[in-house]
DNA sequence: TAGATTTGACCGCC
DNA sequence: GGCGGTCAAATCTA
């Protein structure tokens, strides 16, 4: 319960600094030359943090009913009792069906957008970047007509804070370099802006398999030639109930010194914004230039963006991003 | 030894 | 019945 609140706290926080930094910016475009999109799209992102913040007000607010109401969704590895007491085969049984019934329905409301996040970098050491949650593989599965398995991760504090955010990473059969990763429900658990030690992450560990690791001079060119591609897809937001507590699937970067995450790379939650560049913050935001086409958004970094990024990535995991091949596994 | 990954099996949906 | 998604035991790793 109290572990629920302080969540809900550092997440109210996190979602009312970030729409502090989004009016800063705002601000700082009414008094330049920038383009409309880029205001409405700051405006966008302002409103949604406002609208995330009182959703976690509401729930923290009735924290200890939402815990004690909480369907079978939100506990369902709990099926065990608290107190240890047997339970009859057959209600263990019906409890674990109603359960999982409960579960699958609630998954197929969650909230599900895709992401592409392409790599691109000579050398052949490629790797896509972290998108700043901790996430723990639990499945691979080859897909029909795809060269590639697809993985299944789930958010590393799924028993500890219930969050049940999952995705998928799929690498494109076409580019290699590609990887579709799909994001199903939102992070309730409040790691993404934490300065955690993260394992590598989902992409980076599809990568994993290279035999030239470990050449921490070569990572800093590597990453310089980093690119990476968002394409947002958000689909299935009508069958979510209520209002959305929507979450940016940010990519983020920790800057060294600093102790909060960098968003890298910004998502948004339809594909009416139009093109729009120097995208250039004066607040925490890494400054990145955006060009985007019908809801595809290239984002290019400048070197010092990058270095920062490469620092990120190297303080915190122990799998080198500019390291990495992608393995022949055909 | 705890936590993460792998992988075969299971289940629901189409 | 095939396929995608998830589970969970076995295995690996730091």
């Amino acid at each position: 319960m109290e572990s629920t609140f302080t969540s809900a706290y550092m997440a109210l926080i996190n979602e009312l600094s970030r729409g502090m930094d989004h009016t800063k910016q705002l601000r700082f475009h009414l008094y330049s030359t920038s383009p409309c999109e880029a205001r409405d799209f700051l405006l966008q992102r302002i409103l949604s943090s406002y609208e995330k913040s009182l959703l976690i007000l509401k729930s923290s607010g009735t924290a200890g009913q939402v815990e004690a109401t909480a369907p079978p969704f939100y506990t369902p590895e709990s099926s065990v009792s608290v107190d240890g007491s047997p339970r009859s085969e057959y209600l263990n049984k019906n409890f674990k069906n109603q359960e999982h019934q409960d579960t699958r329905k609630k998954r197929k409301q969650l909230h599900t957008w895709t992401e592409i996040v392409r790599v691109n970098s000579e050398n052949g050491l490629e790797g896509p970047t972290d998108d700043g949650y901790n996430w723990r593989k639990y499945g691979q599965k080859d897909i029909l007509g795809a060269k590639y398995p697809r993985s299944y991760y789930r958010c590393t504090y799924r028993r500890l804070q219930n969050c049940w955010a999952t995705k998928q990473v799929q690498r494109s059969d076409d580019d290699p370099t590609t990887f579709e990763i799909t994001y199903k429900g939102m992070h309730t658990c409040n790691h993404s802006a934490n300065a955690v030690p993260q394992p590598a992450s989902p992409e980076k560990q599809e990568l994993r398999h290279n035999p030239q690791s470990h050449q921490p001079q070569q990572e800093n060119q590597m990453l310089l030639n980093f690119q990476a591609n968002n394409i947002v897809d958000t689909v299935d937001l009508e069958k979510t109930e209520g209002p959305s507590l929507f979450s940016f699937p940010s990519t983020y970067a920790f800057l060294e010194g600093e102790n909060h995450m960098f968003p890298i790379s910004t998502l948004v939650d339809d594909n009416h914004f139009g093109p729009y560049s120097e995208f250039i913050s004066e607040s925490n935001y890494l400054p990145y230039q955006r060009n985007s086409f019908e809801g595809a958004h290239n984002l290019q970094y400048s070197e010092s963006d990058i270095a920062a990024i490469i620092s990120a990535n190297a303080s915190t995991t122990n799998s080198p991003i500019g390291s990495m091949e992608f393995p022949v596994d055909l």
